[in-house]
DNA sequence: CTATTATATGGCATATATGCCATATTACAA
DNA sequence: TTGTAATATGGCATATATGCCATATAATAG
């Protein structure tokens, strides 16, 4: 069966859709934030734990928040998937 | 004296130069990012320390690189400034 | 100059992230 | 079903982040 996470982890290989998909999801949580990058380069937890030298199963548990990462991990996970990492701080609301 | 700081942080002050500021600078260090956020919203360390609950000596240490925060530290010190934190991967390169 | 505010630095105890292993669970294909 | 890949879970030692204090240095104002 096909289910709605299916579709999107497919849509969200294609780069454009995953540009939109995140602008119209400002507080899009960290995690999501890290299993998109990773389903957009088609990257298994193991295949991104041979490039960034994390291990899968630590690399489950963040994806699953139950561990909070330092910024050096994220930044080592971003190198695994050729990507960097780019944090803002963004208002909370409009006046 | 005036120094190229001075200015940069004033007109950081400015959110439309801010925003734009930033979007010229994809790989901006995170460190940056922080400190142009605690200065946009014209607090100082002392200030955000009290709203955040994180001793002024650490938000020091991070704004110079000599820590290494985890995700929920950054939340609190974003939370501490009223905005929201927002990570993202962006693709090394384009093609 | 002196005072005051802002930021930086060092140290240290304790909480927690990291790294690693084994294994369980889930998903998927033959 | 059975096999295989993918992901999740639990545990544990060790490295390191966190929190806090005192104080140093830098910047600013009077």
């Amino acid at each position: 069966m096909i289910t709605f996470d299916d579709m999107l982890n497919e849509q969200l290989q294609d780069p454009e859709f995953r540009k939109e998909y995140e602008a119209i999801q400002p507080e899009m949580d960290v995690i999501r934030a890290i299993v998109d990058a990773r389903i957009s380069q088609n990257l298994t937890q193991k295949e991104l734990s041979e490039r960034s030298g994390i291990n899968q199963a630590d690399i489950s548990k963040i994806e699953n928040g139950t561990r909070n990462p330092s910024l050096n991990l994220l930044k080592r996970l971003a190198d695994g998937m050729g990507m960097t990492l780019k944090i803002e701080f963004v208002p909370k609301q409009q006046a």
